[in-house]
DNA sequence: TATCTTCAGTGATCCAGATCACATTCAGAA
DNA sequence: TTCTGAATGTGATCTGGATCACTGAAGATA
């Protein structure tokens, strides 16, 4: 087990240096989530940052009424940044995070974290570049609900959805996107309908199959 | 002038340390913008990032039809995320900054920067801050443009506008609120003009006087 | 004082998307 | 096979907000 997400960190996150990794491997806690469990709830107070070796990752913004809009996805090799800051400042989640698949972390805890910034060049590059990313897929989420209309929306959805998994055939019930997108199911069945007609996707019962976005 | 703005530095990043203070006042480059005077274009390579020293920006989200869409505001004493990362990774700005009042501002070259990031503990803790606070911000935005109506995002607007300016007389046509929310200018007249009959503002010709918000 | 420009008020109309009310279909449990 | 619950299809209706078409009012400028 030890070997194998070794091998999983030394993949996805190459631009660590050995002995990061080394140092990754004994002071981190690795934790495996099976599909839609939930890491992290809205308000949870942290101690630690999530690297992610496998699997995939949904995070969401929810409101008060307990809707659950989408923000972005976190892939292998990616890190949660809201983690990274909450953690360094003692405070809670502002976010929710659920497991889309199996999913594998490693949990560093707050003090490694701000002491490997002194002293590995490649971790501090690696935590500006996961704010740059995380910042840039909130403003093209903001884009989009700012922007543009629902159909639109949808599309970017689904784009999204088929990068993130690695797939043209997304699982997923239409009040599941309709609830990700803070709209109604209706609404996107019949956008939907429309996009098969046009001959984009096909429906399936909880599957989409993606073809001409 | 050194003296001047030494001042303000001090006076507004109280917790840099008397050394950090006179590298920033050596190494950085002292700006003043004009009301309305853009700083920062969407598009725009950085080479350095801002510390805001006085007065006030906004920052914009711009669409391709040339939509400016209100972020939030950067306030003396804060930097700007975003400059941090894309001048660290020389990419270019994704947003658009422009002056409200007359602004000063110190601009940090990229390299000086990540240095201090070993040296100073305080830049260290400054930069995690500032990311921190910039994510918190746009959550903040995201939330409204996502779960809240015209009505709502603009009692947020303003009562934004109040917070940022120290007044309660905004100084705004309401074309520019309503391009600032990504809407139309009668929709704005109107949602104002049942805020006022409710006694909440009273209105004026380019200006909207704040009461019980 | 006359004129011009920007800002604001307001009715009419339109449309995307929300909401309600059902019908239908499908997969798994019994 | 039959039943049941979840997922989907679809019409009818409502509404917030967009758009169009004006009018009027306040400063600025000559």
């Amino acid at each position: 087990m030890q070997q194998q997400y070794d091998n999983h960190l030394r993949t996805n996150f190459p631009v660590f240096e050995k002995e990061l990794i080394d140092e990754i491997e004994h002071t981190g806690e690795f934790r495996t989530f099976m599909p839609d469990e939930i890491l992290m709830r809205k308000g949870q107070f942290m101690r630690s940052t999530m690297l992610v070796i496998s699997g995939l990752l949904k995070i969401y913004r929810e409101d008060e009424d307990g809707s659950e809009f989408l923000m972005y996805y976190l892939k292998p090799g990616e890190a949660c940044a809201l983690s990274m800051v909450c953690a360094a400042r003692h405070e809670a989640s502002p976010v929710m995070a659920k497991a889309v698949a199996e999913t594998e972390v490693m949990m560093v805890p707050v003090d490694t974290m701000s002491e490997w910034m002194a002293k590995y060049k490649s971790w501090y590059q690696f935590v500006i570049e996961t704010y740059r990313s995380r910042f840039d897929e909130l403003l093209l989420t903001l884009d989009n609900v700012a922007f543009r209309s629902m159909d639109e929306r949808l599309a970017f959805y689904l784009k999204r959805a088929k990068e993130a998994q690695h797939t043209n055939n997304i699982e997923i019930s239409h009040q599941e996107i309709a609830n990700e997108l803070n709209t109604s199911r209706e609404v996107i069945s019949r956008l939907l309908k429309k996009m098969e007609q046009k001959g984009m996707l096909a429906l399936h019962r909880n599957v989409i199959e993606l073809k001409n976005l």
